[in-house]
DNA sequence: TCTGGGGTCCTAGGACCC
DNA sequence: TCTGGGGTCCTAGGACCC
């Protein structure tokens, strides 16, 4: 290999940093609900933590029978309780399953652990999400490392053990790119180890898994790649790539490369990360509703949560997304059969703004050209086309001045209350790595 | 009484500028 | 004097990830 990537995935994430949290989950079917910091979130709900030993209210339970698992522990896992699973999916599949509130500062605070386990081995970390990172070695180490791999990552999951936790596990997948390293970290779970040494190996190991089970294959492009009649890689990889060009346009040529084991992507440690494009808030109404006033209650309410964000990170955007799901689920009619809610999404441009008034009235606006006074259950808005905060395009008026110092009041008394704002960059920053420059971000920004 | 909420990237076509 | 072509911005929409 001449690059060595390793692919570090945590199992049943939230829910076992639960039970390493508290040893009376240990060993039981348990399901991690939407957040704790969750600013719809009733008290009521979190009381369901069994932690404190308390039930449910017959409020908070009819709120989450439209939230979602954020995790299932494995004893959960057996009883076909999964990830994403609603939770009265959950239920009944598991009657006895024990439903805990999520604690996003402790997940992230288990991840910072992780990550400084981490630097030791290598500086190119990309952070994929909360409990995924690739890490791929130096290239002056590939040669020496030759062999040594395996010993590595057990290394890695003895210092996890000994570190974080023995309940905490990860899959550690190793291989010559991104993507045959998140396949191979995929095959064995939990706990587990696979390397997929090279290309050989690779298409192996393709033509005997499911279309969808490889990163970047969806249920939609797996349909339409059953329409071609391709069910599965070793067929894909006889599709002639003008084919694939033809009904895929340029994610033809990802296709075709992905059934060869090919992958260029990059490793992109977190240093050369840009900026995020985007920041948004939905949210899923406890009821269907189409009175005008509660869904602009709603939608300002979330416009506010936006803008809280944007000048937390001392930004400002100018394109406002507004988009709603309608309240009767239409069949969507697949492969199977599923139920499916649809919607509508608008976007407009105004100027660049953090103002949660402004973003509100430009949601609001836009929302009512896509919305017919049918019933909904979710809304949302976010923000994108973001820049930095300058003095160019606020505070030129001192009104504007005494506007921004309100809004800076408002969110240290926000701040002191919190709420759930995971950001990749803050995490980064939250884990006391220096942001090292990077001499070609600088020259790709600015070439002609 | 029936799937959350946070994001990402890509493409096409129209408007507009020079 | 009746239209080329390059570039950029904007909007809509499709698809994916955890």
């Amino acid at each position: 290999m001449n690059t060595i990537i390793f692919h570090i995935d945590f199992n049943s994430y939230f829910a076992t940093v639960e039970q390493q949290a508290n040893p009376r989950l240990r060993g039981k079917p348990i399901g991690v609900t939407g957040g704790d910091k969750n600013p719809y979130r009733s008290r009521s709900e979190d009381s369901i933590t069994l932690a404190h030993g308390t039930l449910p209210s017959p409020n908070g339970e009819r709120r989450l029978e439209r939230t979602v698992l954020g995790a299932a522990s494995v004893e959960a896992k057996k009883f076909g309780v999964k990830t994403g699973m609603p939770i009265w999916q959950a239920k009944k599949l598991c009657p006895q399953i024990i439903l805990v509130a999520g604690d996003s500062d402790k997940y992230l605070e288990t991840t910072k652990r992780f990550l400084n386990i981490l630097k030791d081995y290598s500086s190119y970390i990309e952070v994929f999400s909360i409990d995924e990172v690739f890490m791929k070695m130096e290239d002056y180490h590939v040669a020496s490392l030759l062999g040594m791999t395996k010993r590595i990552a057990q290394e890695i999951k003895s210092r996890i053990k000994i570190e974080i936790g023995e309940v905490v596990t990860c899959s550690i997948g190793i291989s010559y790119n991104k993507l045959m390293a998140k396949l191979a970290g995929s095959l064995q779970k939990p706990d587990g180890l696979v390397v997929i040494a090279n290309q050989e190996e690779a298409i192996k190991i393709l033509d005997k898994i499911e279309l969808d089970e490889v990163c970047g294959i969806g249920a939609r492009i797996k349909s339409r790649l059953n329409n071609l009649g391709v069910f599965n890689f070793g067929k894909l990889r006889q599709v002639p790539q003008a084919a694939l060009l033809a009904s895929f346009k340029s994610y033809g040529q990802v296709l075709y490369n992905m059934a060869q084991g090919i992958d260029n992507s990059a490793v992109v440690p977190f240093w050369e990360k840009e900026e995020v494009k985007s920041i948004g808030h939905r949210h899923t109404i406890d009821h269907d509703t189409a009175n005008p006033t509660e869904i602009k209650q709603i939608l300002l309410k979330l416009a506010e949560l936006v803008a809280r964000r944007l000048r937390a990170k001392k930004l400002t955007g100018k394109t406002v997304h507004s988009w709603y799901r309608q309240a009767i689920p239409t069949l969507e009619v697949g492969m199977e059969l599923h139920l499916g809610f649809e919607g509508d999404r608008i976007q407009t441009t105004i100027f660049y703004t953090n103002d949660g008034i402004e973003i509100f009235k430009a949601a609001w606006k836009i929302f009512h050209q896509i919305w017919n006074q049918e019933k909904i259950r979710m809304i949302g808005v976010s923000v994108s086309n973001l820049k930095p905060k300058t003095p160019q395009n606020l505070s030129l008026l001192p009104e504007n001045s005494k506007q921004e110092a309100i809004l800076e009041t408002l969110d240290k008394i926000n701040d002191k209350f919190g709420e759930f704002t995971l950001q990749r960059a803050i995490l980064l920053d939250s884990i006391g790595m220096q942001r090292k420059p990077n001499p070609f971000l600088s020259d790709r920004r600015f070439k002609i």
